[in-house]
DNA sequence: TATCTTTATGCTCATTTTGAGTGTAATTAA
DNA sequence: TTAATTACACTCAAAATGAGCATAAAGATA
């Protein structure tokens, strides 16, 4: 692990540092903007010069970067007891989510450059159905690690976090006689795809199976709660349990691109409360150029959510909430039919910011 | 101002501090715990021993309080850049919301002491339908906030945070002319109360009027919202523009009690929280007793939330979640039918951090 | 004891919201 | 000219929601 230039502050005798999560939207991709080859977030140590939090991401956001921010929103205080001052105390280090729209000027001393943000969690990429490592690799793993608890009790938490998610709907053969399995098997008898897979490879007896329910039961925003499953099982390289030696060759490329301290987790914090929030707050626009048709917006949502959304339904959305305004222009940029251009309406601006506004489910 | 004991540590080199805003709910009343005569949140600093965050909340409360602690969730972090150390490092701290059944044991060294959360945001109690003090004494002086505003630009937009933070429905003349204004005459003519207020103590020619809608538009987890308006616009005594002489005489009455450096800020977060996640997760639980009747359930929600509920929906919700299940008991405690007692499903424990679990609008 | 008041709880009903379609219009590619 | 593609208007059934009435079971009161 390096230590990297934004850290010479560690010789100082403050404790607080800010990091920023940036994200924008580019080619109907959300990206993150990193430093150090993509192994850190943007951050820097609080100073006595700035006079609140905010104005410290932006300084360090700014210096590193050259990316002008826009809306900014305080996530999550961390903190990291490897990381300490000369007199002991450990590093505070506090998170913030930025959105904004993607500028070509990156600087070159820091290496600040935008990254995908599935390449750190391919597992979260649902447009075209679950992806096969979920079923095929990550659950199988996860149960193992299920079963390896000591007690029953914990054994059965684990496997209902598993369940609730990762979007399976039953697990393990003791689950399968549990009372509550009951309704899931009368209620669930659509369009489970019988992606029954077995981890024979279990080190107890256990012969663990389940069920993937299609995409049903899978909840977009609680990215943070499966990134820790992962960390708590070890199957991610910045756990202090993981194992490498004892996973799959290729188990590395297959996880996600690792980073320093904490920094991935402060990502999926960021995207589970991006996830969460765009349901019912307008934050797309702070995304969106100033004009836009409506499947651009639709699959700038659809970036950050993972999911298809049915789109007749969202646009019913759209003006049910008269968050947007026909320009009169088209654009015929695509191959079909011209799409209408709209604009969000700056004169609601404050409105947005308080009403709610739903968004429709997948599909 | 006074020094509190609790800040014997600035003399240090800590930078951080964490603070909690500990809830309880008896006599159907939502009680927050304080110490220094309830000017205070329990609070300390961060220490090198404390391996987390939490961990330096709960030994910091148990200390002060002996306030056993159960469900704690982060906040919200903030600076206080009049409080430096020997450094000129800002004193930053980190806010904590938990849930705890009121216990009797408080610590007398401290004072820690239980009060009513009213008492420092009585315009937040709509049990009753909107208390007169909204209408009679805070709109019409954040009108003349407004209207003191330099630019017309700013005090368009200043009556427009008006109305959607206090439910007002039509704010001053030149807002009646609003093309906006419109729809709101259309759609609303129903139950709003000709809460007619002129208050033409303006300093300027204005004459400001406004209605105030029924409770309809007032929306319950709007309460940080609402502090930061009365304290941007100087009503607020911890606000550097208060001044009380430019106030009526019972103003500082009216206005609840203030408590040192920000916390009561952090409380407005803690509640406003609090009010949101009730919503669709089932914290509420973590308030009650280990038996209950609906109705006890039902008043403890409307305790936080302020608004009163509609009773029968509020039922079908709850068995629809199946977020209880009867003991077979029944309490004859009150004077009608007895009630049949209830307990909280444990079993799902898990599920109900996860799952969805909505809850009615007011009755 | 009979009646009233109070609280609990079961049930209905109209309206709105939601999920999931179908059908048609306007363009480009072949 | 036809096929493919994208946009968008409209329908329909199911579910959720808001609001109300009716009945049940207790204590209070006459």
């Amino acid at each position: 692990m390096t230590l990297s230039y934004s850290h010479a502050h560690q010789q100082g005798s403050g404790t607080t540092e800010v990091v920023a999560v940036l994200i924008a939207i580019t080619d109907h991709t959300a990206r993150v903007l990193t430093v150090d080859q993509g192994k850190l977030l943007p951050n820097g140590p609080l100073m006595p010069l700035h006079r609140s939090l905010q104005a410290g991401v932006r300084q360090w956001v700014e210096e590193q970067t050259r990316q002008p921010l826009g809306y900014l929103e305080q996530l999550y205080t961390f903190v990291d007891t490897n990381r300490r001052n000369s007199e002991g105390h450990a590093l505070v280090y506090v998170s913030y989510l930025g959105l904004v729209q993607e500028t070509q000027t990156v600087h070159h001393q820091s290496q600040a450059v935008w990254r995908d943000w599935y390449d750190y969690f391919p597992w979260e990429q649902h447009l075209d159905g679950a992806p096969d490592m979920i079923a095929e690799h990550i659950v199988p793993r996860l149960l193992i690690w299920a079963d390896c608890a000591a007690d029953e009790a914990t054994r059965h938490r684990r496997r209902q976090r598993i369940r609730l998610c990762w979007g399976v709907i039953c697990v393990s053969r003791d689950f399968l006689n549990d009372h509550q399995n009951e309704n899931y098997q009368n209620e669930n008898h659509k369009q489970q795809r019988n992606h029954e897979v077995n981890s024979a490879q279990s080190t107890d007896t256990h012969t663990t199976s389940f069920q993937l329910n299609d995409d049903i039961e899978w909840v977009a925003e609680h990215v943070l709660l499966r990134y820790e499953m992962l960390y708590e099982a070890g199957l991610i390289p910045e756990a202090p349990t993981y194992q490498s030696h004892k996973l799959p060759i290729n188990w590395s490329q297959m996880i996600g691109t690792p980073m320093y301290y904490d920094h991935r987790r402060v990502i999926a914090t960021a995207i589970s409360r991006l996830r969460a929030k765009i349901e019912y707050q307008p934050l797309i626009f702070g995304l969106m150029p100033d004009v836009f048709t409506l499947s651009q917006l639709q699959q700038s949502v659809e970036a950050l959510s993972g999911v298809p959304l049915h789109k007749q339904n969202f646009r019913r959305l759209l003006d049910s909430q008269n968050l947007v305004i026909p320009t009169g222009e088209s654009s015929n940029a695509q191959r079909g039919r011209p799409a209408k251009l709209y604009r969000f309406r700056h004169d609601i601006e404050l409105q947005s910011l308080l009403m709610d506004s739903k968004l429709p489910k997948r599909k």
